[in-house]
RNA sequence: GUGGCUGUAGCUCAGUUGGUUAGAGCGCGAGGUUGUGAUCCUUGAGGUCGCGGGUUCGAGUCCCGUCAGCCACCCCA
């Protein structure tokens, strides 16, 4: 049998309807939170994805050339790249701030895992043209309230917290010439991966004393609510003008926005490689299985570096598969039938005959009646005229209402849910089950 | 991309030290009984045992390769 390619997946009803669920929960909560939606093109230049993340990409990218083509494309593997291309194209004429959100697919060239595949969907949303802490805090309050959408709680996940500037100031702090800092967030970023053994080994190579490093791990590895002393203490010592200021502002924001008890300090969030340059976060299952279900930060030099103007920007990246496992994990993926009735994909009706030639000659103009009135009615698929298991198949597709037909002008009207029964005039049946 | 584990029906799994036409439950289809979602009875379809080689008189079972899934690296935009 052919297998789907590597890391993609079939999407079958089921597992199609669950998609969606998470899909429109994040289409509703953006919308909720004033943000609009955009999108782009499913494939870019190659080079526009060279422009933030260097020549090193490629090798993560599905990439091609046309038949007699000169061009090489690339199928996305994020949007930010194209966030940045369009909002340059028109900067002049959008609002400021821009608040713009998107679900589409991307493709990665990594090998598959759990958690990890070839083709995801991903949410993005993004506030351009507000450098102000409450723009970070709505940025993360909006993440947290399509996770809260769907039924995880700040128990199931935490938001963990960092700022470039503030593990900045702790390296320089410890004597760390600014020229190394890049080697050093590669560094930091391998905390807990690695023994701190060997983490005080290469911090010696590059100049660090064992008690300096020991002092940095810890730093690194703690995860601490805002109101904790040693966060007040960490964010007093480790950061100097703007740095407790903007965490002040930041907290105090996200207590309004009602989300901060999702929220933790965690100066070990580094997130990669450079591009951001103040708070940057991600989002874990509580007690860190997986990989992050959300990440992102703000990223003030990224839309000068695509040819627009000095533009601050704060956005995040959720992806589907994470969350979908988290959500089974934790037991808060709705049943099929729940997820069906909430996409609104619940038949109003099911139709079945009695078996009599009147009632059968009447079944699709009662059919079609139903459906031109805007409802949404199907038929048995079942070749049999037993009652019981006609019903049986009604019940199977969650309908409301079963329309049981008797004659060529009589039908039964029974409502699923509670079992009552009624005798209908055939014309009278769509506005009986039509809803108010 | 590197290394390891796994692979029997749509799903969950049986399958003796290699031995006849590879099984079960659920699900799916058809029929029967009861004019009402249940129960029960009968019955059918569906597998070249992931795929391809090899060893053997004989391979689902052993060996090699390959593909896919999972795990650890890597990466995490």
């Amino acid at each position: 049998m052919l297998q789907p390619p590597t890391g993609t997946r079939d999407f079958y009803p089921a597992e199609y309807n669950r998609l969606r669920y998470v899909t429109e929960t994040w289409r509703a909560v953006s919308v909720r939170h004033g943000f609009e939606q955009i999108d782009g093109p499913t494939f870019e230049h190659l080079d526009l994805y060279k422009i933030k993340s260097g020549d090193g990409i490629v090798s993560e990218l599905f990439s091609f050339e046309r038949f007699g083509g000169e061009k090489t494309y690339a199928l996305r593997p994020e949007f930010t790249p194209t966030l940045a291309r369009m909002y340059a194209a028109r900067a002049g004429a959008l609002p400021k701030p821009t608040r713009w959100f998107c679900t589409p697919t991307f493709f990665r060239a990594e090998r598959p895992q759990r958690g990890r595949l070839r083709e995801f969907s991903q949410w993005n949303c993004d506030i351009l043209g507000d450098d102000s802490p409450q723009a970070d805090a709505e940025i993360i309050a909006c993440a947290v309230e399509a996770l809260r959408a769907l039924g995880l709680t700040s128990e199931h996940v935490k938001v963990r917290i960092s700022h470039r500037a503030a593990v900045e100031q702790a390296l320089v702090k410890r004597g760390v010439e600014p020229a190394q800092l890049p080697r050093w967030f590669t560094l930091l970023d391998r905390v807990g991966k690695i023994s701190n053994d060997a983490f005080i080994d290469e911090a010696m190579k590059l100049g660090m004393s064992s008690a300096m490093s020991l002092q940095l791990i810890s730093m690194m590895t703690q995860a601490t609510t805002f109101e904790e002393p040693t966060t007040q203490v960490m964010l007093g010592e480790e950061t100097t003008g703007t740095g407790p200021a903007y965490f002040k502002a930041l907290f105090a924001a996200l207590e309004e926005q009602g989300v901060a008890d999702w929220c933790l300090l965690n100066l070990g969030i580094v997130r990669g490689l450079a591009y951001y340059t103040g708070m940057v976060f991600e989002i874990h299952e509580a007690q860190g299985a997986l990989r992050a279900i959300a990440g992102g930060g703000r990223y003030d030099k990224l839309i000068e570096l695509f040819g627009g103007p000095p533009t601050p920007a704060v956005g995040f990246g959720m992806g589907d598969v994470v969350l979908s496992l988290v959500m089974e994990d934790k037991g808060v993926m709705p049943t099929d039938a729940v997820i069906a009735e909430r996409l609104g994909l619940r038949p109003d009706a099911v139709v079945i005959s009695n078996g009599t030639p009147e009632a059968d000659a009447a079944l699709p103009r009662v059919l079609s009646a139903l459906r031109r009135g805007n409802l949404h009615a199907r038929r048995s698929g079942k070749a049999t005229k037993n009652i019981g298991k006609l019903l049986q198949d009604a019940a199977r597709m969650n309908a409301r209402y079963c329309v049981i037909l008797e004659s060529g002008s009589l039908a039964t009207l029974k409502d699923m849910a509670t079992g009552a029964q009624s005798q209908v005039p055939l014309g009278e049946v769509v506005a009986r089950i039509a809803r108010r």
